[in-house]
DNA sequence: TTACACTGATCGCGAACGGTGATCAATGCG
DNA sequence: CGCATTGATCACCGTTCGCGATCAGTGTAA
């Protein structure tokens, strides 16, 4: 019992007619003819009594009635609850997003919600890796992400550029400066997060340290922001380094965020997305990006790749 | 959207594993995934999301599930009923009757009502031609039926036969008589019903006049029992003629029903049935057919086919 | 009674589909 | 870094599906 047949069989019930049923379904009459057969053979019944003149249900056909039609509008409904969320997930912008991306986030949103296509926004975190995956799956449709990357088909749209901050105990030396010479903390251990997590932050910082002339003395692990802070405030002296509009959010419980100088790093944040023209909602925000990236203080990107 | 692919997309959702879910619909694994993709390509989204080692419902897959779900419930409660429907006809005897059975009809339910397997019986009417045709195409299980007939693959089984009895008016002089010889009604018009409607019984009563050596003088038509007998009771005078078990039920308001002698016409009356051996319940209602014919009065019939 | 139009069944054919077994590729575990 | 597991893919074969042509039964009209 496929729906096929039951479909044919309803059409043949109501019009009870078989080669007007067939013109209805758009096939041709021994096509009806043929998957009746078979619907009658598999239940074991005739379902219609026919003459060459006249088709009539039988009993059986008049108990399975009922039923076809339920499971063909069960089917119809099947069909729209689908499209409909297609509609929706259409209407609708996923976008992957690193962590410590402090007022970048906020402009962000409203530059979102100003534009005009302002699909209802669904904001996923996870691992870059992750996100990285599932724009490529189409889970999401981008991701924000710091830091350079060659992923092969995926697209990078450069949006803007954060400088990073020291974080430093409010009662070490260097806090009463207004930005804080690298080679000044060669000294001092430096809390980083394992490469892995992040390693183009890892790397970022290792370079710039060597080119300040130093190798960092490794302290404890970066474990995340509030335990390392609260470390850095009151444990045994060490520093690590935020993203610059992360430490303008974060709370200074004994600890002070100073801009670095000689030299002073950066990283650039990207949008992930996949090649090819952008559906609406992706549009929109991939504008809203670039007028985020445009509006915000700090230093802006390179060049937008506008992608129209 | 077929029943075979939900039924492929629930197991697959039961189990969130293509190799046991194949395993369960007694299938390899690669159809199982075909299905799927074909249903997925034909929906426009993906149901699974799947690696090698974990598959899990998309947000579509969800969707779809309480109505795959819902279809195959209906689908089974389908087969149910047209399944029920099977077992209910195969406990069920449909038995086409002719009219005017009279008492040999109450002898028959009860003797069918005393058997073993007394399978509730359903009595159909309508024409000789038309019930014949429902016997052939198994509408109904089998017929009563008066009088000789040559029918192609229908079996006739010899029941009983009846007298004919001669209707008059009750004032009419032959009324007095205890019985009635042919002859004498040689003047009186006689109503009878087209050769169509019942060709044994108009021949047999051709047949009995010119045996008895005269040709009937055609009266007007018979129609029904109530108005021929009203005509012949109270219009001018004329005589039909009536089964004898019919006559003994018939209201008699001015008519009388007298035997016929010289010759005495009698019609047989058979069991008309596919050839083959018969279901239980048929079974069942040949063996109450004969009981009836061996124990009610009148003149029995051929020895019977016992069919077993 | 005969001729005819209508209608469902049947048949042969080609294309599509469904299931199988073999193989490939990726993934997570040890 | 192997290795077992697992879903996807492919070639192949039997079945199903739809088509067009034709047949056969039926009711109607001449």
């Amino acid at each position: 019992m496929e729906i096929r047949q039951l479909r044919y069989f309803l059409t043949v019930a109501e019009e009870l007619h078989f080669g007007r049923a067939a013109e209805r379904l758009h096939i041709v009459q021994s096509a009806v003819s043929q998957q009746l057969r078979r619907l009658e053979r598999e239940l074991g019944t005739d379902l219609f009594t026919r003459t060459t003149r006249t088709v009539r249900l039988t009993e059986a056909g008049d108990r399975l009635l009922p039923y076809a039609r339920e499971m063909l509008a069960l089917q119809a409904r099947a069909r729209e609850a689908v499209d409909a969320l297609r509609a929706e997930q259409a209407a609708r912008v996923r976008l992957g997003t690193s962590s410590g991306l402090g007022e970048r986030l906020d402009t962000l949103l409203a530059a979102l919600a100003r534009s005009a296509g302002h699909a209802p926004l669904e904001l996923v975190t996870g691992s870059t890796e992750e996100r990285l995956a599932q724009v490529r799956t189409g889970e999401l449709d981008a991701t924000l992400l710091r830091g350079e990357r060659t992923e092969p088909g995926l697209e990078f749209l450069p949006l803007w550029q954060d400088a990073l901050r020291v974080a430093l105990p409010a009662h070490h030396p260097l806090a009463a400066r207004e930005a804080v010479e690298l080679a000044r903390l060669a000294e001092l251990p430096l809390r980083l997060s394992p490469p892995a997590r992040n390693p183009a932050l890892h790397d970022l910082v290792l370079r710039s340290c060597r080119e300040a002339g130093f190798e960092p003395v490794p302290g404890p692990e970066f474990t995340n922001a509030q335990d390392t802070l609260a470390a850095i405030g009151y444990g045994t002296p060490s520093w690590t380094v935020f993203y610059a509009p992360h430490a303008e959010q974060l709370p200074v419980p004994g600890v002070v965020f100073r801009p670095l100088r000689d030299p002073e790093p950066t990283l650039r944040t990207y949008l992930a997305v996949r090649p090819g023209p952008p559906r609406a909602a992706l549009r929109a925000l991939i504008d809203a990006c670039n007028a985020a990236a445009d509006e915000a203080p700090g230093t802006p990107a390179a060049p937008q790749d506008a992608r129209r």
